[in-house]
DNA sequence: CGCCTTTGACCGGCGC
DNA sequence: GCGCCGGTCAAAGGCG
């Protein structure tokens, strides 16, 4: 009416072209799924759910790809913009890469908060084990996916940082900030860690792990170079970090 | 009742 | 200038 072909067209497209153009920050982390993804706790091609609650929005099939790749938006928050993109190593089905795309603008739900409230009878000292100690999943949604064990309370402040932009120092922790990803036993990372226990942190910062795929490095090493790039090879390289990090 | 999942269509950007 | 691909939105249906 008022000129205006699509109504829609207002803000949406400007935060599209925005979005697009701005090539907003993305995190990709390799995760390995179940064997057959069938881990039993996730829906179909479950994905490594984290803290947070993410409501699907979308499902393309990418050229290239033997599996579609799904886009999630962040539902824990209204006004979060924080997504993240799934899809499956096309030369490997168990390995999932997830890509997430702009930061939490809201604390972690906390599951451990949640826990508490909703299940009282978590007594375990989730400052201990957290990282093998799951924590009960009482989610009632289907969230309980295969996450939850999200231990991490730095993950709270973290998110905000990440909006910060840091300089490339900081980039490193910008991988994992925005990788809330708390691998659950599924990920082959996590069992494959052999310093079980501290692992979280040292290891992350140290070999970031969640990021099995050389493109990860990429953007540590070159953390404003060519995001775009490291995702491309990301997908070639899928297959051989999962080699390394099965191995 | 509310939320999430699924599918299709539309739009914009990029490359050739 | 055209075509292709990726990404997002919207509507409907299903499930908890």
């Amino acid at each position: 009416m008022d000129g205006s072909v699509s109504p829609k067209l207002d803000s949406n497209e400007e935060s599209k072209l925005k979005r697009r153009k701005a090539a907003v920050e993305r995190n990709a982390v390799t995760v390995k799924i179940g064997e057959n993804g069938g881990i039993g706790k996730l829906k179909k091609e479950g994905p490594p759910s984290d803290s947070w609650s993410w409501r699907k929005y979308g499902q393309k099939p990418i050229k290239g790809s033997p599996y579609p790749r799904g886009y999630y938006k962040c539902s824990t928050s209204k006004g979060c913009s924080a997504k993240k993109q799934v899809e499956r190593c096309k030369t490997d089905a168990s390995m999932l890469i997830i890509t997430y795309t702009s930061s939490h603008n809201h604390p972690v739900p906390d599951l451990t908060t949640k826990n508490r409230t909703q299940s009282p009878k978590e007594p375990e000292t989730n400052d201990s084990d957290e990282d093998h100690r799951p924590p009960t999943p009482k989610q009632k949604h289907h969230q309980p996916e295969v996450s939850q064990e999200e231990p991490e309370e730095q993950k709270n402040e973290l998110p905000v940082k990440t909006s910060s932009d840091e300089d490339a120092s900081e980039e490193e922790h910008f991988h994992y900030l925005q990788s809330p990803l708390r691998l659950p036993q599924n990920i082959v990372i996590d069992q494959e860690d052999p310093l079980s226990g501290n692992l979280d942190r040292g290891f992350l910062l140290d070999e970031q792990p969640v990021s099995s795929c050389p493109s990860m490095k990429a953007s540590s090493s070159t953390p404003k170079s060519d995001e775009n790039d490291f995702f491309d090879e990301l997908e070639e390289l899928c297959p051989y970090v999962q080699l390394s990090l099965v191995s």
